[in-house]
DNA sequence: TGAAATGTTGGGGCG
DNA sequence: ACGCCCCAACATTTC
């Protein structure tokens, strides 16, 4: 007579190490039920978007994969997750439902319904390991959350030091074999007509082990100058660990981990690693403020904005979107992120910037585009860097620093590699036309065979009228 | 995790 | 030799 199966709740920790509530399961002793709920039933403005669907497919073969190859099964089913839950506990008369803790309104309201519905009939546990530090964790002086990230920061890193990472169980008890679950195919995740996901299988590898193969090649090679070389979009100089870390395939704890652990035996990787634990930093702070505002992806943090004078310039978007606004930098940027699913982050603020600044474009719209787009498309983590691109979020850059997308190119793509891999028709300016092509003399562009207007977009808006603009929209907001 | 406008300074050309 | 102007180069302020 085998003891009651525990139901183990996957959503956003595909991994088997660093995992507290499959620990807890394993601990148990009982037959362990690993599932995934695809819920794309409940209307929401946050059904996951292209980018992340290709994503989540691939993360779930690797984590059905890992869990097989430990003996156990990972059962997948949809629909609302609670009602699932309730019907797959009834079936195989389980005793228990871990998971670990979430942050977005609509997994904190799910938890909510699960104790309310579930929490008399089952052992409902909630684990933390999704984040760093618990938004109950850190408060300023006057009890508050932070609303500004350098004290936020200083306060996570006063805390004592995370806990060392779990490796990942060597066995697990299968799920009763009555326990069925749908196929991954029947989830239709990956694009079909067209199939557009070349550029993201040629970039990435989604699970587990792809998330340790990225964070090892950076701490091999580029942690070490990451201070200064993240800013350059045309240098592997980030750790492009984003989607990993926000499909939970590796614990932000177990980054942690590994780079104190570098730290500690080579001091080389201090000022790197410092400055890439910081970014980590800005995912925690997102999270938190999510966590205490859950209207921040729909709704300006700073009230002011509510009456910002935006434009509605359907044309000027979808420039933007393709990559046609005729500022190199800009183009690149959101080719890159067509081809890939992922923009280097220099180039997302000075796209973002272009977007509601020189076109006065909602921030919320380009939220939307990056949550179709992105492979690491977070609520928290989109939300806040829009907001503080636009200047009403949280510790935000003040709205009238306004980007100059040439001045940007020329300082941190001088020699054009990012500009010339993305906008191949302009690979032949010279560098010092390369990001203002429509700067250039004649001679410049017919030997290079670029035909403004033809081969390459005329400048959607010209720099200095829409910095002007912008600061005259922002103006507005004062007499209000 | 800016950029542009404005102010200041100091070297050098020139009458 | 001297004052004047120009204008980088740098600093400050403003948006």
């Amino acid at each position: 007579m085998s003891a009651a199966p525990v139901i183990l709740w996957y959503r956003d920790d595909f991994r088997l190490s660093d995992h507290a509530p499959l620990r807890a399961a394993v601990a148990s002793g009982a037959p362990i039920i690993p599932l995934y709920v695809l819920d794309d039933e409940t209307p929401g403005p946050w059904r996951l978007g292209g980018a992340s669907r290709w994503w989540l497919h691939h993360s779930l073969a690797a984590l059905a994969a890992d869990l097989s190859a430990r003996g156990g099964r990972l059962v997948i089913r949809r629909g609302d997750a609670c009602a699932v839950i309730r019907q797959l506990a009834r079936e195989c008369q389980a005793q228990a439902l871990y998971f670990h803790r979430g942050y977005t309104p609509a997994e904190a309201d799910l938890e909510r319904r699960l104790w309310r519905e579930l929490g008399d009939s089952l052992e409902v546990r909630r684990f933390r390991g999704r984040l760093l530090v618990e938004p109950e964790q850190v408060k300023t002086g006057a009890g508050e959350p932070f609303k500004v990230f350098t004290p936020f920061w200083r306060a996570c890193l006063s805390l004592p030091e995370p806990e060392a990472p779990a490796p990942a169980p060597e066995r697990l008890a299968p799920p009763p074999p009555e326990v069925t679950g749908l196929d991954l195919d029947d989830l239709a995740l990956l694009p079909r007509t067209p199939d557009w996901a070349g550029g993201l299988r040629d970039n990435w590898r989604p699970g587990e082990a792809g998330a340790w193969e990225r964070l090892t090649a950076f701490l091999d090679a580029a942690v070490v100058g990451y201070a200064a070389d993240r800013d350059l979009p045309g240098h592997p100089g980030t750790s492009r660990l984003s989607p990993h870390l926000h499909f939970g395939e590796i614990s932000p704890r177990q980054v942690w981990h590994a780079v104190r652990g570098l730290q500690a035996g080579y001091a080389a990787a201090t000022k790197g690693g410092d400055a890439f634990l910081r970014e980590v930093g800005w995912r925690e702070f997102c999270q938190h403020l999510l966590h205490h505002w859950p209207r921040l992806p729909t709704e300006p943090f700073n009230p002011r904005f509510a009456h910002f004078p935006w434009r509605e310039d359907e044309a000027a978007f979808g420039a933007w979107r393709r990559g046609q606004t005729g500022y190199p930098l800009v183009d690149a940027g959101m080719r890159e992120l067509w081809h890939t699913g992922w923009m280097h982050n220099r180039v997302r603020m000075v796209v973002a910037s272009f977007l509601v600044k020189h076109l006065l474009v909602p921030w919320q719209r380009g939220q939307d585009w990056f949550w179709d787009t992105l492979v690491d498309a977070d609520l928290a983590n989109n939300a806040g860097s829009w907001q503080w691109v636009a200047g009403c979020g949280a510790d935000a850059a003040p709205y009238f620093r306004i980007f100059n997308p040439v001045l940007q190119g020329q300082k941190f793509d001088a020699r054009g590699d990012y500009v010339r891999r993305w906008v191949p028709e302009l690979r032949r300016l010279p560098d010092r036309d390369l990001h203002a092509p429509f700067a250039a003399g004649q001679a410049s562009l017919a030997a290079a065979g670029v035909r403004l207007g033809v081969d390459y977009p005329a400048p959607l808006v010209e720099h200095d009228f829409a910095r002007q603009r912008a600061l005259a929209a922002l103006a507005t907001l004062r007499e209000a």
